[in-house]
DNA sequence: CGATCAATTGAGCGCTGTCAAGGTCCGTGG
DNA sequence: CCACGGACCTTGACAGCGCTCAATTGATCG
């Protein structure tokens, strides 16, 4: 893993998974914690070797990936601030887990967590709830995937990016929505977790150019121009 | 809901939540639970309505689906005998259940559960352990929604069909394989779960049995003939 | 300012959905 | 036991979406 230093201030606050954070940090305030920034593409989990950390994202974006059997790899999960990430786990998974962004994570020794969790009976239940969040979130991305074309899938991920790195303190609605929105993935990436080919995924982004829904700028951002029409096209998916 | 009946001599003994059950029958045996058989197409959570119940499947196939925005269902997972099923969450989910065969579920009240959880802490632990596992699940039935031909899902199915409806006592391993599956679901639920129309699903089945793979026995059985055809059509997924 | 890789665009085709017709299974009643 | 009806399933014809292959354009960095 490399690089770390000490969590001092931590801004994981207003998500989901604070409760346990804070419980952790009460408990042990920042002695074996530490804040661990990591580069683009680095490998976080591979497979079925096992992990003796488990971590929460404080910043950046987590791609979950599975070995497709055909050789190729699938992106079955996108994690963001607030998500887990680690040995959540015991029983070894052939989940891949890399760094699509720049990431900055606040980790913790296993044992420390296990620990922890036999002291503090409400971190079980967080995490089992946070478990079953991910459940519901993973079926959802099945309908996606199985019942949607290629325009309403680009145009379901990018409301779902837009949710999903809303600033912390944000709350619901749609007057603090964010015009501008940065891709975490690449075109390749994209392709790879809506379950398109790369060319596919481009002329959709041409086609909602043309619809002047969005107006891409560069790579890796795009400027949502007109909310009703994503919205339809995504059928109100991830309200 | 309906019948009901003291559970005397549960049979789910080998399967992997065996331990949730014993735990239960151990403390409290067999006087608030009771084993529940309800008939083909029964509705057992219905999107957001909370439930006071949960359970654990003894025989039978529940159906889980979501309500697609199109208006159409789709079939998100299938839980068998050992699968646990219910108010597993305190959270509302748009999940639905259904019974997709005539099903035993071993039931027991939400509150009893809870106080159990809060007495044996490795109670607590295998429910997570399951619902992680279910979370695996899922993601990999991503890939298969993904990646994969008409003809490679159903071949994928009917392994995975197989597995799961295996003897409790039966071990892995080609010896033990049943030659004859019985389906639990009708060609338009196979669509649903599988993502295909129906013709395409019964397209599939037809080219299966050309090739020699399978066999098919009236409307809900299959015989299995080829297993290293299928086995490489489905890639060794579910292993 | 070129070198290099990513992204876009185009042409052609195969897989799968749609629509429509025919066939099979199964419960019901004669 | 057989005839009938209706639901479920199968089969065929056809079109369209998205993939593949190939070439071009564009971005990013030395």
């Amino acid at each position: 893993m490399g690089e770390g230093q000490r969590c001092q201030t931590c801004k994981v606050g207003s998500r989901p998974l604070c409760s346990v954070l804070s419980s952790i940090e009460e408990l042990q305030p920042s002695r074996d914690t530490m804040l661990r920034r990591l580069p683009q593409g680095r490998m976080l989990l591979s497979g079925h070797r096992p992990t003796n950390w488990f971590g929460i994202i404080v910043s950046g974006v987590v791609k979950l990936m599975l070995n497709d059997p055909n050789g190729r790899q699938q992106i079955v999960g996108l994690q963001f601030p607030g998500d887990f990430i680690g040995a959540t786990q015991s029983n070894p998974s052939p989940l891949i887990a890399e760094a699509a962004t720049r990431v900055e994570i606040c980790c913790f020794p296993r044992n420390m967590f296990d620990t922890l969790v036999g002291r503090v009976p409400e971190l079980g239940r967080t995490m089992l709830m946070h478990t079953l969040g991910e459940l519901d979130t993973a079926r959802q991305w099945m309908v996606v995937l199985g019942n949607k074309s290629a325009l309403e899938r680009v145009a379901t991920f990018l409301l779902l990016l837009e949710q999903k790195t809303r600033p912390c303190d944000a709350t619901e609605g749609p007057g603090v929505r964010q015009e501008i929105i940065e891709l975490p993935l690449s075109r390749t990436e994209l392709a790879e977790y809506l379950s398109l080919s790369i060319e596919t995924v481009s002329r959709q982004l041409k086609q909602l150019r043309s619809m002047e829904a969005i107006e891409t700028m560069g790579r890796r951002k795009v400027r949502i121009l007109d909310w009703a029409t994503l919205n339809r096209l995504a059928a109100h998916e991830f309200a």
